[in-house]
RNA sequence: GGCCUGUUCGUCUAGCGGUUGAGGAUGCCGGUUUUUCAAGCCGGAGACAGGGGUUCGAGUCCCCUACGGGCUACCA
């Protein structure tokens, strides 16, 4: 049974290069119909774990990424909380102790930093001296008795090698005589990661660890501690570090200022901004940034476009293949086609997957995912009539894909006002509405627009030819004071399907509004 | 410093010694379409980090250098 495992720090928030490793652990497992597990590691945080792991689950659910056992689902293997779980850790280290395998060290931080320090000196590695070892109780009272404390050091090989068969980067060999003996216990009898994760991976059953490449260097001692507890070793794979745009170094949740002056990671982060705005969120870098999932289901990213963009990140199929299907994904994803080589997060090329898949999204999935956005900016009550569903779905129709993410519907949100409570962009009133001969244009316009029939796009199309014929202009004079009039805006939708969402009634209305704003407001205060 | 690890167009990648005058995607540039914007369509520029080997032949194997990343904590 193949059993993965993600373990997040409780933080409060999801970062995109956690999940990717995230989705590969649950694509792994889902392909060999395997189990996918979280665990928690807070062995550090004692305060308010369940908030800040809140966030954290919320962006699992909302991407779709289901976990077989774990925090909030449970399962055979309770808890899944590593501050939960101190007394299995401790179990461990008493039998490390008592196979020889650990010692309990009685040296101080002091004494450790002088060695260190010599070592360095000398310019040679440093190896615990194991000066302050106590092997035998008589030893250890003799220790306390000088009023010192007692830690739990892993005793480790000093000859020979490891080889580590990695599933991505091959076979990796260590020498023993490079590793520290690291603690396992503190003196106030916790444990530290290292013994917590390999004891929980046996317990859980993890059959492959799937993790960042960070971890690579400390698998050694890992297989250390697991062989020493007679625990068949799970295969590990070591996935390389997602990193910033446009460059090779590590990408970070810190560095959001230097990486908005990357053009491309700036479009995104405005765009998203923008809709937050509209929203009326407040924003904090902390969560609401390109970097942390919950900035795109904020802003209304589609999940599927996310999981394909992250799955392309280190991993490929073959030179053509770049749209994938959840299904698709679990069928063909294989560790073997996972790259050794950092990979950049290009929000850019992010956006263009969401393109895709909003365009391929039916009208009739996006109209309920439009709704909350509308209703959250105050365009739409909290129980939404039952005429606005048609109309929606009509201006996502004429939208097409100039939606593409669900929050830019509040470009569009002109149709769901009064006639009278358009708001005007001034530069394009004052360039097009203002323009010679528009106001006379518009007059003549709205006057036969109210008698074309039947009132749907083609005819007004067709009419609007003629009209703009017969008055021996070009189209462009009057399609842009048009739109401006009908939308308060200079770009926007087909301007036919314009005047066919808005009716004959309110089109004409707006018509004659701008008129008289026109005669009767100076430039530059419309609004 | 020591050890481990990585390096093909700006970016994501294909390539597992010869079929490669290095393919696809994204971005960029140009053209086309057009009522704005977006999209679409057509075309273009754009890479094997550097240096040594091995080989009849190297992006593909080996070594060195440079530059990323990690570990070297009583962090995870």
């Amino acid at each position: 049974m193949v059993r993965t495992r993600f373990a997040p720090s409780p933080t409060g928030y999801l970062h995109i290069g956690g999940v990717r490793t995230a989705l590969f652990n649950w694509l792994f497992s889902r392909k060999h119909g395997g189990q996918f597990l979280l665990r928690i590691d807070d062995t550090d945080q004692e305060r308010n774990v369940e908030a800040a792991l809140a966030p954290i689950l919320h962006g699992f659910r909302w991407l779709g990424l289901d976990w077989d056992e774990g925090p909030e689902v449970g399962g055979p293997h309770a808890p899944y909380y590593q501050s939960q779980r101190l007394p299995r850790y401790q179990d461990a280290a008493r039998k490390l102790l008592a196979a020889g395998l650990a010692y309990r060290d009685f040296a101080t931080p002091d004494e450790l930093r002088l060695e260190r320090e010599t070592a360095e000196a000398e310019k040679r590695p440093f190896i615990y001296s194991r000066r302050w070892m106590a092997e035998t109780d008589a030893q250890a009272k003799s220790f306390e008795g000088q009023g010192r404390q007692g830690v739990v050091r892993l005793k480790m090989p000093r000859e020979g090698k490891l080889l580590i068969p990695d599933l991505v980067r091959g076979d990796v060999e260590f020498d023993w005589a490079r590793e520290q003996d690291h603690v396992i216990q503190r003196a106030d009898g916790t444990c530290l990661y290292h013994l917590a994760s390999v004891v929980d991976d046996f317990d859980f059953e993890i059959s492959h660890v799937i993790r960042a490449e960070e971890h690579l260097s400390n698998t050694p001692r890992q297989i250390f501690i697991a062989q020493s507890l007679g625990y068949p070793l799970p295969e590990y794979a070591h996935l390389p570090y997602v990193a910033e745009p446009g460059s090779k170094n590590k990408l970070s949740k810190r560095k959001i200022a230097a990486y908005l002056k990357n053009p491309d990671f700036k479009k995104v982060y405005d765009h998203g901004q923008g809709i937050a705005t509209a929203l009326g969120l407040t924003t904090s870098a902390e969560t609401f940034n390109p970097v942390i999932v919950d900035f795109y289901e904020q802003v209304g990213y589609l999940p599927d476009a996310i999981l394909n963009y992250l799955v392309l990140l280190g991993w490929s199929l073959d030179d053509k293949a770049e749209f994938f299907s959840r299904d698709e994904m679990i069928a063909n994803f294989s560790l073997e086609r996972v790259g050794k080589s950092p990979a950049s997060f290009d929000p850019k090329k992010l956006w263009s997957f969401e393109d895709k898949y909003m365009q391929d999204l039916p009208t009739k999935q996006k109209v309920p995912k439009l709704i909350p956005y509308l209703q959250q900016a105050g365009f739409l009550p909290k129980p939404v009539p039952c005429e606005v569903g048609p109309r929606l779905a009509q201006i996502v129709e004429a939208a097409g894909n100039r939606i593409k993410t669900f929050g830019d519907i509040l470009s569009f949100t002109s149709f769901l006002t009064a006639d009278d409570q358009i708001k005007y962009d001034e530069a394009a009133f004052d360039k097009a509405i203002r323009a010679p001969g528009a106001v006379e244009l518009l007059t003549n316009y709205r006057t036969q627009l109210a008698t074309v029939e039947p009132y749907e796009v083609p005819r007004l199309e067709t009419f609007s030819q003629e009209f703009i014929a017969a008055e021996g202009k070009k189209i462009g004079e009057l399609v842009h004071p048009l739109r401006v009039a009908l939308t308060g805006q200079g770009v926007g939708l087909g301007l036919f399907d314009t005047l066919a969402i808005l009716g004959r009634e309110s089109s004409m209305r707006r018509i004659e509004l701008a008129i008289y704003k026109a005669a009767t407001v100076g430039r530059g205060s419309v609004t």
